[in-house]
Order: structure tokens, then sequence, then C-alpha cells
DNA sequence: GTACAAAGGATCGTATACAAGTCGCAAAGT
DNA sequence: ACTTTGCGACTTGTATACGATCCTTTGTAC
């Protein structure tokens, strides 16, 4: 039996190398684990070896393997049943939207993703003037106003310029539509705190951003999405060059608080 | 000393609640770790407690608190060095986008996020035509002329129709808009072959996609923004209502294979 | 054939020990 | 007075053994 054990150990682990030093033990185990998934060679619903196997296989402690199996549960890759063993997941995720934050500071990566917004505000500013409710032309008014009246008291209206584009949204009912821009918004909030700053320093910026702001609204209110598209597509082209004329000294300056975090949702 | 031990600990654990029975051990550990970082309670550089402290505190063994720790570093949300201690991360990451899976199967959904893929169609074609090179124009009419010739020979063109889309993204310069895009093809993919099924089934649908992509085609080698912009979203409206007259029965009967996986890219 | 009990095997959780890396501090040396 | 060296305490990384709990299978009795 013994010997079973040994020769069955050595075919299922051929293409298993039993891990270098250097990095963690952990890493490289759920790293060859969730290669397995990936490549297809563990199917949905499959068994994976149990802890025990692993343990011979890998030549590792059963620490290791339980922290490595660990990690991919919290990826949903596999699920895991006490008394059972671990199975691979039935529906497998879908690989999530990361856009790499260390590239997300340079001034291209910002007017890159402004483009990412413009599409995307578009959309949603057409579809918002035809699916709008009165409580949805009042709250998008309302913000309108709020910022106005921050702009007056000498705020940067960050959080009103906020509110405004996510009261359009809300009119849009499109939740994906929502998620990608709150999505955006996590890398551009840097960015729009810079670029309302540059605003404020010019009262001929701040005015036209009342006038796109107004024109948005008026095109929604009339149900207008063809004259709404183009207005929240002209608002986001001019942010794009209002960034692009900012100082590249405001760049380089406030480029580390670009990668600000908003961390949530990471854990269900 | 084993005194003041006890005082600090109960001083630091006031919010640990010590763990109820009924889920994973880990999880609830992982989850009240994690809340502490969003919460800001903790701060990027803050040092967590050590590994025997959270053993007192949350009153579990130091598996579960390990595999706690492991799987937080697998978010990014904290580092550990051996001998040192585990570390809030400097860079905390960004929440990855990830529409629930759950929804993604209905036709409600499907026509929501093509109005995403149409706001990113529309941007990636009037970028396009601002952005092209000689040899993108020549992608992009291979791409046309393949999906041509597939339909011809009975084939469904869905490999050949991902291409002509994708030749286009190219052409737009635009990392973050090709990310997106692909994103949402993981969702469509399914839809994508029960639309392209729907249409081999009429001729003048067939026909209809053709013109439309020969229009797109047409305008970003114009370099005409506006026009491959409108033409593109006008692509992409059809779509929709070509999805919504698609037969109910073809959406039950299919609705499964909607959330097939692509898994890739989950671990650096 | 069905019901039920027992056995075996699996994960989950605990406890302990040792290895390896880090850091502070004091003693020794210059 | 300053630097260096070495020791010791602390922390994470890894290994191992053991019990609890749950699931599956097997075997047995009816």
């Amino acid at each position: 039996m013994l010997a079973f054990r040994l020769l069955y150990d050595n075919f299922m682990s051929q293409h298993f190398t039993p891990v270098t030093s250097g990095a963690r033990l952990s890493d490289q185990v759920a790293k060859q684990l969730a290669t397995e998934i990936q490549q297809g060679r563990l199917l949905p619903g499959d068994k994976l070896p149990t802890e025990a196997r692993l343990v011979t296989q890998f030549e590792v402690s059963r620490t290791v393997v339980r922290e490595a199996v660990s990690r991919l549960k919290s990826l949903g890759l596999v699920d895991s049943r006490q008394g059972s063993g671990v199975f691979v997941s039935q529906k497998l995720p879908f690989a999530p939207l990361n856009f790499e934050a260390r590239h997300a500071a340079s001034q291209e990566a910002v007017v890159q993703m402004v483009e990412v917004r413009r599409a995307l505000e578009a959309e949603v500013a057409a579809l918002a003037a035809q699916r709008r409710s009165v409580a949805d032309i009042r709250a998008i008014a309302q913000a309108v106003q709020a910022l106005n009246e921050a702009v007056q008291a000498g705020g940067n209206g960050v959080a009103e310029d906020v509110k405004f584009h996510r009261a359009i949204a809300e009119a849009a009912r499109n939740p994906f539509l929502i998620q990608t821009l709150e999505y955006l918004g996590q890398f551009l909030h840097g960015a729009t705190q810079v670029t309302r700053a540059n605003e404020a320093r010019r009262v001929d910026f701040a005015a036209q951003v009342q006038t796109e702001h107004l024109a948005i609204l008026q095109a929604v209110e009339a149900g207008d999405a063809t004259a709404a598209r183009q207005a929240a597509a002209t608002h986001m082209g001019n942010a794009i060059e209002r960034i692009q004329s900012a100082p590249p000294a405001f760049w380089q300056q406030e480029g580390e608080r670009l990668a600000q975090p908003l961390v949530k949702g990471l854990l269900a």
C-alpha cells in the first residue's frame, strides 16, 4: 500500500515543483494551485487533493497548505466543505477590472481615464434624459445650486461636483454605469481636487464649468437625449483641456496624492 | 507584567468581538481586521497587533489568525515582514470593479451592460478616427473582410466580430478603454453568441450588421471622429434592439451559459 | 430493498515547538 | 565620545501532533 501511495503521489505531482526557497511557501503553493484551475486542468466541481496529499506533494507543512487554500477561497476559486473536501467553484469568478494604480498618477493616465469617463458621462446623460423623473430633475437642479453656492462661498466644490454627476447617474437607471463611474472616481478623486483647485484660481474657468453644468441639466430636463449626450461629452472634453492647461508643477507636487485609496467592498 | 499585559490587551481589543460560532472563524477575523483598515482606524504604515496578541484578543488559535492575515496579504491590504511584524500597506489598493455575476444572466442586465459598451465603443471609435495609423486601418478592414467571409461560410462570426472591435480599440491608443471593454467582454461573451446565433437566422440582420460595421470603418478611415462616434453608437443601439427582439426562449435556454468564466490574472 | 449504525476520512480548530529574521541595548573596543 | 559587536527578546514563518465536527461510505439487521 505504501508503494502504491508513493507511486500515485509521484504521478499526481508530476507538474508540481516541490517549491523552492526564497519566496513565501504559501504564495508558491497558492499560485500553482490557481494555475491548475486557470489552465483548466482542474475543472469546476473537481475535488482538490486532500490537505494531507498536498502536504506530501508539495513537501510543505499543513499550515502552508491551509493558508494557500484559504487564499483560493477568498478569491472564490474554490469552496471547501468540512468533512468532504475542497472543490473548484462551480461558477468561477470573473477577473475583476483593476487599473494599475502605479501608472495612475501621470497626467497622461489621468487624461486617458477622463476619456473613459467622457464616454460614460455622455451615455449617462443621454439615458437620464430619456428616463428622468421629476425627483431626478429636482436632485440635479439642487446639486447645481449647491455647487454654485459653494463656489460663491470660496470652497472648491469637489463634493458638490461629485453630487451633481451622481444625481445624473441615478436618473439613468443603469447600475452598471453607476458602478463603473464610481470605480473611475476612485482614481480621479485626487485629480478632481487638483483640477478644481486649478479652476478656482481662474474665474473664467469656474464660470465655464457652471455654464456646462447648466447645459446638461437643461437637456436632461427637456428630455433631449442627443443634446444631453453632446453637453456631457463637451463638458468632459473641456475638462481634459483644463487638466492639460494646469501647470505641470501642480501635478508633480500633488502627484503622490492622486493615488489615494478608497478601500471598500474588498471582502464580501 | 502579566497584569499590565491583560490590561493593555483589554484596552486594545475593545472593538474586537471575540468571534461567534457559526461562520468560518478566519472569515470573521479577516473581515474585522479589514474593517479596521477601511474605517481608517489603522492607517497605512501602522503595525497590526502581533499574532500572539490577535490570538488572545479574538480568542482563536494562531492558525486562524494566520489564515486571516494571509488573506489580507493576498488582497494587498497588509505586508508582513518576518521578524518585524505586519503593517498596513503604504499604498492601499483600489477596490476593483466587480459586477455581480448572479444578475448578469437576465436580459435586462445584458441590455444595461450593452449600454455601457455603447458608451465605450462610441468613444473608442471617435478616438480611433483621430489617432488611427495606416496599420490600424488595414487591421480593421481585414477584420471586416474576415467577418464577411465567415458569415458566407455559414459560421456565426463571433471570433471575427470580437476581432473587429478589438482592432478599433487598439487604434484608440487608450489602455484603460481597452481594459474596460475586455472586462465587459467577459460578461457579454455568452450574450454575443446568443445574439449572433439569433442574427444568423435572419438574413436581414446579418446584412444590417455588415452595413453598420462598414460605416464605422469608413468614418475611422476618414478621420471623422463625430461620424465614427455616431456610427458606433448606432451599431450598439441596434444591437440592443436585436437582443430585445430575440425570442425569450432563447434566453431562458441559454441563460446558464451566459455566466461563463474567463479566469485570469487573479494572482499577481 | 430499506433503515440504521458504525467506521473511516475529510476539513476545521487548537496547541506546541522550532527556525529564521529584526530590533534594541548594553558591553566592549577604538 | 563614538563605533562596533554581540546577545537577547520579540515576531513571523514553518512543522507536527491532536481533538472536534461533519460527511461519505460501508456493512448489517430487518
